[in-house]
This record gives C-alpha cells, sequence and structure tokens, in this order.
RNA sequence: UGGGGAAUAGUGUAACGGUAGCACGACUGACUCUGGAUCAGUUAGUUCUGGUUCGAAUCCAGGUUCCCCAGCCA
C-alpha cells in the first residue's frame, strides 16, 4: 500500500497533514504517548464493507504506516444478534485486498469480554453502577427528552452488595432476555443524553459466532468499545462523527476504572488503565449510491441485487467483482480528504481514479459487444493471416501479439451509419475507415432484413493498407475495432450503470423511500458478444481494455465454455457528448 | 425550544494574520492507428453582519443554515 498518504491538493513536495494527521504529529512532538502510533480499524461484522470503510481503513493503517506505527484489525463483536462469520470472512479479505497490513493481530472485541466483567464488577463496588429492572419502554420514559432531564430509576440506590449480587446472577443465566440491566451511575439530568445512566449490559440469550454460549450478558458498545482500545494500547482511536456525543462517556467509563488506581499499581484497585485519544472525522457519502449497512442490507434481502457482492454495489466486494483495483480506490482515498462535516463525493472521480490506473495497467484486447458482420469481398475465400497488435500503448513491456484477420468480421454496430450526421466519421456506405491494427476497408453495398434492418456489410480492402497505413499517406477520419469471425471467441458481457437514478437516492417522494430511485437499467446483459480468442486463457477478474469501449473484467462465474465480462467502466466518450448535444 | 459538531468555485479539498491554490466536472483548442490517452487553455469560490488590524477565509462578537443525539444497535 503505497499511496494514500495524507496529502491532498497542491502538489510542490511539502506535505499537507489532513487534520487528523496533524493531530498524531502534533502527539509525537509533544511526546504524548512517547512518540507511539497506534490505530485500528474496528468493523462490527453484521454486514460487508463499502467504499466508505475503505476511506476508514486507509486512514488508519495510513497513519499507522506513515508515523511507523502499528494497525490493528479487531472485530467489534458485542452483539450476538447480528453478527455472523460469513462477515468476519468477507471483512477480512476485503481489508486485505484493500493492502492493509494487520500483521499479527487480528482480534476480537468479544475476547476481552472477561476483562470488561471484571471491571464491570468494579465499577459496582464503587458504587458506580447499578442493576436495574425497568423493562424496555419505562427505561425510554425515565431518561427523558432532548430538552427534558430524566429521572432516577427506582433502582438507583441498591447496596453495592445486592448489586454484586444480581449482577452475578444475571451472568450466570437466572434471568430472561430483558428482566435486567447493569447501569452507570452517572447523571438522569445530563444534557448529553448518553450520560443518563447509560446501560453497560443487556441479557441476551443467544449463541455467539466466536464466543459460543459462554455468555448470556453482553456488554453495549459505548461500555466496550472505548475498553477495547485501551486493552490493545490504541493512541488514536478514530472514529466517525455521529460518536462525538459519546466521547464523554468513554472518557468516564475509563477515568471510573481509574479512580482510585494508581500510576504504580499500589493500592486496591492496581495500576491505571490506558486511556486512548479519540478523533472523529466525517464518513464518506457519494453521488448515485447508498452507504448505510442498513439500506445495503436491504438491497440484498430484498433482492434488488444479487448479492453483497453485486458488480453495483458499493461494497469492496462488489467493486472487486466489478473490476475495480486496489490501487485505485486506495488513490480516490488519498484525494478526498479527511475533515469533520458532512460532504458528498461526485461519483466521477472515483471513476476517475479508476480509468487513471486501469489506463496504465490494462492489457488492450479487441471485442465486439452488438456485431454487425462485415465481408471483405476482395480478400481471399478460406484466407486468413496474423497482424501485429500493441498489447498497451501506455506500457511497452507488455509486448505485442497476433490477431487474426479474414475475410469475414465483425464491427461494432454503432460504428456504421447508412446515413451519417455531419460529425459522424465511422463507417457508412462508400466511405473508407481503418480496421485497427489491419487495413483501410471501404463499405461498398449494405444488406437489409425484410424490415430494412441492416444485417450484413460487404466492404472492400485495399492490400497495401496492411498494418494500418496507407504508403500513399492518406487519411481516414476514424480506426474501428473489429474481430474476424471464424476465430472470435462467444462471450457474455454485462454493463453496469448506476444503481440509483438521483444523485441522492433518498430524495423521494412522501410516503417513499430510496428503493424508489432504483435504476431500472442498472444491469443489461450482452449475450451475443465476440471477443479476440487470445481471451479463452484469461482468468477470474483479470482486466482489460475492450479497445474503443471501455475497462472490463472476467466474472468468477466465467468459464472457458462460457466466457463472462463485466464492465468496470467505459472510457470516455466524446462522440456521445456530440450525440447528446444534438 | 437541551447538548454536541460544522460552513471556501457545480463537487471534493488547501491556504495555520500577508497574492484564495489544487483535483474532479463542464467548456475550447492541439495531437492521435482507441472520438481513448496526452498536452494547452477557459470557467467558477471564502454562510451573513459588524469589529480588531497596515492587512482577515484565518482573530473577536452576533446572526443564518446544515449535521448528530431521546436502541436493552454499532
Amino acid at each position: 500500500m503505497d499511496s494514500g498518504s495524507g496529502t491532498n491538493g497542491a502538489e510542490g513536495g511539502e506535505r499537507k497533514l489532513d487534520f487528523v494527521r496533524q493531530i498524531v504529529a502534533d502527539d509525537i512532538k509533544t511526546d504524548k504517548w512517547q512518540g507511539k502510533v497506534h490505530t485500528r480499524f474496528p468493523p462490527e461484522p453484521n454486514g460487508y464493507l463499502h467504499i466508505g470503510h475503505a476511506k476508514s481503513i486507509n486512514l488508519n493503517y495510513g497513519i499507522a504506516r506513515d508515523f511507523g506505527g502499528k494497525f490493528n484489525l479487531r472485530f467489534d463483536d458485542t452483539n450476538p444478534e447480528k453478527e455472523e462469520q460469513e462477515y468476519v470472512d468477507s471483512i477480512i479479505e476485503d481489508v486485505r485486498w484493500l493492502g492493509a497490513d494487520w500483521e499479527d493481530r487480528l482480534l476480537y472485541g468479544s475476547d476481552y469480554f472477561q476483562q470488561m466483567h471484571d471491571w464491570a464488577v468494579e465499577l459496582i463496588k464503587k458504587g458506580k453502577a447499578y442493576v436495574c429492572e425497568l423493562d424496555a419502554e419505562q427505561t425510554r420514559a425515565y431518561r427523558g427528552t432532548l430538552t427534558q432531564p430524566g429521572k432516577d430509576s427506582p433502582y438507583r440506590n441498591r447496596s453495592v452488595e445486592e448489586n454484586l449480587d444480581l449482577f452475578e446472577r444475571m451472568r450466570k443465566g437466572e434471568f430472561p432476555d430483558g428482566a435486567k440491566t447493569l447501569r452507570a451511575k452517572i447523571d438522569m439530568a445530563h444534557p448529553n443524553l448518553n450520560l443518563r445512566d447509560p446501560i453497560m449490559y443487556r441479557i441476551v440469550h443467544e449463541h455467539h459466532h466466536r464466543q459460543g454460549d459462554k455468555w448470556c450478558i453482553y456488554p453495549m458498545y459505548d461500555w466496550a468499545h472505548g475498553f477495547e482500545d485501551s486493552i490493545e494500547g490504541i493512541t488514536h482511536s478514530i472514529c466517525t462523527l455521529e460518536f462525538e456525543n459519546h466521547r464523554p462517556l468513554y472518557d468516564w467509563f475509563i477515568d471510573a476504572v481509574n479512580d482510585g488506581r494508581t500510576d504504580d499499581g499500589s493500592g486496591p484497585w492496581g495500576k491505571k488503565i490506558h486511556h486512548p485519544q479519540q478523533i472523529e472525522f466525517a464518513r464518506l457519502n457519494m453521488t448515485y449510491t447508498v452507504m448505510s449497512k442498513r439500506k445495503l442490507l436491504r438491497l440484498v434481502k430484498e433482492g434488488y441485487v444479487s448479492g453483497w457482492d453485486d458488480p453495483r454495489m458499493p461494497t469492496i466486494s462488489g467493486m472487486r467483482r466489478r473490476g475495480y483495483s486496489p490501487e485505485a480506490v486506495r488513490n480516490f482515498c488519498k484525494l478526498i480528504g479527511v475533515n469533520k462535516f458532512n460532504s458528498t463525493v461526485d461519483f466521477a472521480l472515483l471513476e476517475h481514479c479508476l480509468r487513471e490506473d486501469l489506463n496504465k495497467t490494462s492489457a488492450r484486447v479487441m471485442a465486439v459487444l452488438r456485431p454487425l458482420k462485415v465481408v471483405i469481398d476482395n480478400y481471399p475465400e478460406g484466407q486468413s493471416e496474423a497482424l501485429d497488435a500493441i498489447n498497451n500503448p501506455e506500457d511497452a513491456s507488455a509486448g505485442t501479439r497476433k490477431v487474426s484477420f479474414s475475410r469475414e468480421l465483425y464491427i461494432e454496430r454503432e460504428d456504421f451509419m447508412e446515413e451519417p450526421p455531419k460529425k459522424f466519421f465511422r463507417l457508412a456506405p462508400g466511405r473508407e475507415v481503418r480496421l485497427r491494427y489491419a487495413y483501410f476497408i471501404t463499405c461498398t453495398d449494405v444488406v437489409k432484413d425484410a424490415d430494412g434492418n441492416v444485417v450484413e456489410l460487404h466492404c472492400t480492402y485495399d492490400p497495401a493498407t496492411r498494418g494500418g497505413d496507407a504508403p500513399d499517406g492518406r487519411k481516414v477520419k476514424a480506426t474501428l475495432h473489429w474481430v474476424s469471425a471464424p476465430h472470435a471467441l462467444k462471450a457474455q458481457v454485462k454493463l453496469y450503470e448506476n444503481l440509483f437514478t438521483k444523485e441522492n437516492p433518498d430524495d423521494a417522494e412522501e410516503g417513499r423511500d430510496f428503493t424508489a430511485n432504483l435504476n431500472p437499467n442498472s444491469l443489461e446483459t450482452l449475450t451475443e458478444c465476440y471477443v479476440e480468442p487470445s481471451l479463452a486463457r484469461a482468468h477470474a477478474l483479470d482486466r482489460f481494455q475492450f479497445e474503443r469501449l471501455g475497462y472490463f473484467c472476467v466474472d468468477p462465474d466465467s468459464t472457458p465454455e462460457s466466457l463472462v465480462f463485466n464492465r468496470t467502466v467505459g472510457l470516455r466518450d466524446s462522440w456521445a457528448r456530440i450525440q447528446k448535444k444534438g
């Protein structure tokens, strides 16, 4: 992972640090953590990772790398009702694909359950926590509102002994789900609702994907998260904006544990625990897509897409299947920057990063998506020849290959017009164009079916233009891609458009939600495509540029007998813009 | 109406009291065996009102707008 440093904007050598890196740099300068930097990416395994997570991974891993620190991958698996091993597996694969290196630190918050439990007991003993028997609805009522203070739970002033006994019985499974909670005794009138005696533990009799049936009480995120970071020695706990309101609570919890503890470990409670610093940044939003796990889960569960890795999804697995490269994603993360206010990044910027990388790295190949048959009347029947083609004009080391030419070819249907408008430079009756790396051809005849549709073209070729250049120096205005009919391989090609028709999918009329803005044309499957035979040897996820069309990759479901390609992104198409303008 | 955050071209960001810059997009043009790529250029901005200062995007005061918080989710 060599891109993705925290610089962006102006060139010129001097680094411009994003605000998080600025804090880290300042902390190093002031020796706040003895020069140490330790970050982490803490996903909950309740869904697949998306491009917004890539921003966070890139930030956290990038900081650790840039400042010579460490980076942990830690699953925040405190809710067995939503978490599954499938998600754990996909997250590991995606983080690795993005290039972040956690070395041997693949960690799980649930592995700290015993320690968290012991700290909870400690808080009870210090009179800072109590077992509450209010049900969910009562708890809400007692909490008050944004403008009105809450009121104390009637269970707030139990004795330490009774709290200890009840909490232990909660742990042993004596009570049903929801019957009791352990709460922090803070302030029911606090203006920050998170501090109105927040729940630390709830009873959930559920099998945990990792801990099995060892526990039936599970820590709340607020209680668990700060301690996970503390235990791992995280110096900079980087998270998104919505947790800003929670920071005072994490601080309170750590301070509560540290109350009575000492730097040297003397005294009844022992040594103070590490108090990480939380820094919040704005999550990523992008045009024409949704980015919440809840909404993505709906798209999957309700069948709007084929799965989490549907190439139209903004998930890492979807983008990978679509043909995105990790380099492109990383460079995108670098360009968008980091800040503290909500913004929506133009999808075009991601596509720009994609094309920029793919242009440099993709082998060129010829494929015809919507074939139109061409017969070269003056080319000998039964003859064929192999012509030299450049694999990647951006990379001389990619070399050349041979492409077969013969009497019968396919060209792209839209490269021919019987009555061409002024700015149309491609093939038309009587007009001469170049077939890439082959010959100049001139259209002499148009064959139509009974309905008047063009079904075949007859052309002549100029043998002197072999390879694509005319010895007499004459020019043509267009170069077309083509495949030799007898040599070509048939393939299926899937074309993707934005999943939503609106920049902001949530902008739906009254009573409807984002699914109302799903793009009915987001997937088009072409089954009559022809590709050059070299593609028979391509492997899943191999990336190519189909000349003049765009970047494509081999779908994982593709087989040598039944080739399937996904269009990653089209080439910039100035002809399409001319057409649009009329 | 409580508390916590935040506002710079169409979009995303930089400028840390001293010429408001970069990228994407859009638009011109050049070049081209991909109407690709590349190159050159144009476009367009400090939320508002005051104040401090020789000088304010930056400091101060007040206003406006936007985001987050009332899960036994994270």
